[in-house]
RNA sequence: GGGGCCAUAGGGUAGCCUGGUAUCCCACAGGACUGGGGGUCCUGUAACCGGCGUUCAAAUCGCCGUGGCCCCA
């Protein structure tokens, strides 16, 4: 009997719940909705990827961690944000069985918790930039259907960056400064995305704008994998955070923030995969190299020689795995690229006495390798597949993207993929074409190379704006 | 925000209408033969979401809770 095979990705929901359960990614079964736990094997690819976030990161920033609970009365100082995010707060209301004197918020996301404490940090204009990061969970009571990886109420992996600056042209070059950091992040994951500047009714509530990071999922729909806002003193004025400039001058500072969050892993497995399992990135992937023996007759040989190999590649810093089960080697197969292992060496006595090896690549082609180039092949294939996989995700992301000139076009669009319509960029208008095409507005493209000339699809004004429409995850 | 559907071993399922012994496939454990793309046979492990109610008797009927899925706004 064959084992069940993975749904088909076209049908994507089914196909992505299976995929995260028999990639041992995420285990959905946790008893509390909107709360997973993280497979072994998954946390390896997280703690990948978010090396490589820290590795980007770094260089610029100081990782630090704030406090899980915030008061109650920190909480509710800035109007705007407690608005964008109060229906969505946990509370805890009691110590033991004493209900407590002031309620204690389970972070949805960090400023209120960070914020009373820069005030302390920043004095003088010495003290700035002040540019900080913390990897945590968040929590949000969703009420909407919760997905795994995608729409949760506890964000187990919410990296969320934040800074301080002397000037508002200065805060505005960090948020640059952090697109050009998840673009680079994005680029080592093959991922590609779109830069959209949010519309005013969809900024993160407290900003003055925001820019974010759309990837488009198998389906058409898109899926926000990053954000950076540009907070100006919206909440230095509410948290009183001051610093004295080179006059001698109290002045207000300006802030940004920015995040990715698990939803990177979610686009990552989206958009590589195909029906026999994960496809990773080698720069990610927990098990780069699986070595699988034929092992039917000079068994002790056979292995001798596969774990000389795997010394000689662990060595050259790859992740290396011999698979020595006494499964069949098909079923050894299979199971390796369901969990997206690029690179597969099969070495049997035939091999051996040939001094070669096979090496299968997980997008299919296989060649024979001599054994004493071995690394270096590996080396260049992995380069190899990675270019691959970026080309073959771009042209899924372009043939997504269509101008539209009326809204019945858009709604066709917008049923498999993102639109793009004229937009003389007033609210009213927009808010009107979401209404007629039946789709959210990300934005305007941001950083885009691409001019645009039209006319806004609900009032006719000329404009040189744009808006990108999409359904959303 | 409004409406609908569902819950049986680790996963997928049959049984429920018409109340009484829980079916099959995969996985898992042990053994034998096997071995370059999901092997075969034998033996075994393992389940009715929780609470309350109706009943001699509940997986099956009713109510509540929890969890999951879908549709509409």
């Amino acid at each position: 009997m064959t084992e069940s095979k993975l749904p088909s990705k076209d049908n994507f929901s089914e196909w992505y719940h299976e995929l995260l359960k028999a990639g041992e990614i995420i285990d959905v079964r946790y008893p509390v909705k909107g709360m997973c736990v993280w497979y072994p094997f998954g946390f390896a690819v997280r703690r990948n990827v978010y090396d490589l976030m820290r590795s980007l990161l770094d260089p610029d920033h100081l990782e630090t961690q704030f406090p899980l609970l915030i008061p109650e009365t920190e909480f509710m100082k800035e109007a705007e944000h407690i608005k964008g995010f109060e229906d969505e707060v946990y509370w805890v209301t009691h110590g033991g069985t004493s209900p407590l004197d002031i309620k204690l918020a389970l972070r949805p996301t960090s400023e209120t918790a960070i914020y009373p404490i820069f005030k302390l940090w920043v004095r003088s204009h010495a003290d700035l930039p002040l540019k900080i990061y913390q990897i945590v969970n968040t929590f949000r009571y969703e009420t909407k259907h919760t997905r795994p990886l995608i729409r949760l109420r506890e964000i187990t992996s919410f990296k969320e960056a934040h800074t301080v600056h002397a000037s508002w042209e200065e805060a505005a070059e960090q948020v640059e400064a952090a697109l050009t950091i998840y673009a680079e992040f994005y680029r080592r994951l093959a991922i590609p995305f779109l830069f959209a500047r949010r519309p005013s009714w969809d900024k993160f509530p407290g900003s003055d704008y925001s820019i974010a990071l759309d990837t488009v999922m198998p389906d058409g729909r898109t899926l926000q994998i990053g954000t950076a806002h540009h907070l100006g003193t919206n909440f230095a004025t509410t948290y009183s955070i001051t610093f004295e400039d080179e006059g001698g001058e109290q002045q207000f500072a300006n802030q940004t923030c920015y995040g990715v969050s698990e939803r990177c892993i979610a686009a990552l497995i989206s958009v590589h995969g195909d029906d026999k399992g994960l496809v990773l990135p080698w720069a990610v992937a927990p098990v780069q190299v699986v070595i699988v023996p034929i092992l039917f007759k000079e068994k002790e040989a056979t292995l001798e020689v596969c774990r000389n190999i795997k010394e000689k590649l662990a060595a050259a810093g790859m992740r290396v795995v011999i698979d020595e089960g006494d499964e069949r080697p098909g079923a050894k197969f299979y199971r390796w690229e369901m969990k997206g292992v690029p690179i597969r060496i099969e070495i049997g006595p035939r091999d051996i006495k040939n001094g070669v090896a096979v090496l299968a690549r997980r997008d299919g082609k296989k060649l024979t390798v001599l054994l004493g180039e071995l690394n270096e092949t590996i080396e260049r294939v992995a380069a190899d597949l990675q270019e691959g996989m970026l080309a073959r995700a771009q042209a899924f992301l372009e043939s997504k993207v269509k101008d539209c000139e009326t809204a019945e076009e858009a709604r066709a669009q917008t049923g498999a993929g993102v639109a793009r319509v004229g937009w003389c960029g007033s609210e009213e208008c927009g808010h009107r074409i979401e209404e007629e095409v039946g789709a959210a507005v990300l934005g305007e493209p941001w950083r885009s190379e691409e001019t645009y000339q039209g006319s806004c699809l609900v009032c006719g004004a000329n404009t040189e704006k744009c808006a990108l429409l999409a359904r959303q995850y």
